[in-house]
DNA sequence: AAATATTACGTTATAGTATAACATAATGAT
DNA sequence: ATCATTATGTTATACTATAACGTAATATTT
């Protein structure tokens, strides 16, 4: 089964109810000094209630749905910039959607694992990865300021499935 | 100075100039028994030509100034999709944006390091980096297919003209 | 060499993703 | 209460990518 894990690292606690997420997610902003409004917290709630990562337009429809009226794309997108700044949510660049972090505390660049079967992402923390990654940026004496990792396959449940 | 390389495996020549990455261009087409037609040469020459990586639209304007004629998008995806189906070209896709792969006959997923400042981009080769990750995935046993790392940061050039 | 199949390209339209610009509203600070 | 700041609503538009269908070029078979 494909779930945000930190190996080897630290035993995480995948938050067990979107409750537990906004509750997280509420503590960070109050670090970061920052509004958690309403429509941020919604937007939130929908990427988390949703186990693979969502288009911007689909969360503008679960939202609309939602709250009973029409929301506008900026409406999403300016939620979402929000999220991502604070470390909320991460965005799939390959797949142009967005995903709730579960390591909203954390500041580690992780890695995604994207299923390509069941379309489920885990987020993982892997720091020997992060190291060899800082190796490469110091031998080409690249100043390291933020990695993207995304890798695709098929995770143990959908090869389960197809064995 | 931001320069494709690969990091302590080989030592890789770059093609010194576009008729060099063409010339190989034409021999991966010819292993992989598919063909290279002008639409797509002259495609990946102005990938190469530009040390940036470009967007297809930029390629389009490229193209058509060449060609002194329109080119429509789906002539510049179509061509696109070949030249990263064989391996000449890569999709950024946190810039939505497309560069030569200097390592056309490599079979390895690579890193590319992403400027902030000049805005090239050097792919590296990091085997260390393609082991810790394949480890996550038999940790986790997810089958791994293929990966995508972005690194953003500052090259040592731009560093050097800041410093 | 002619017929056929396959692959590539041209063209138009449209889908999907994201942001600019400006007005209004809500919140926070003095 | 006033003012500054931050957030949202709204409209329009920019940017990225593909669908669908027709034509042309190349490769294969006969």
């Amino acid at each position: 089964m494909l779930t945000n894990a930190r190996l080897f690292q630290h035993s995480y606690q995948h938050p067990q109810s979107i409750t537990a997420a906004i509750s997280q997610a509420k503590l960070v902003c109050e670090k970061n000094n920052v509004r958690l409004t309403s429509a941020r917290e919604e937007i939130l709630k929908i990427v988390w209630l949703s186990h693979q990562p969502l288009g911007a337009y689909q969360i503008q429809d679960e939202l609309s749905k939602l709250l009973s009226k029409k929301i506008a794309p900026p409406t999403v997108y300016r939620a979402l910039a929000f999220l991502i700044d604070n470390g909320l949510v991460h965005k799939l660049t390959s797949l142009n959607a967005y995903v709730g972090c579960p390591f909203p505390n954390s500041e580690h660049s992780n890695i995604f694992l994207i299923c390509k079967g069941c379309r489920k992402v885990a987020e993982v923390v892997h720091l020997p990865t992060n190291e060899t990654i800082q190796d490469v940026c110091s031998k080409t004496k690249f100043g390291f300021d933020a990695q993207h990792i995304e890798v695709f396959g098929t995770c143990s449940n959908c090869s389960n499935h197809r064995a």
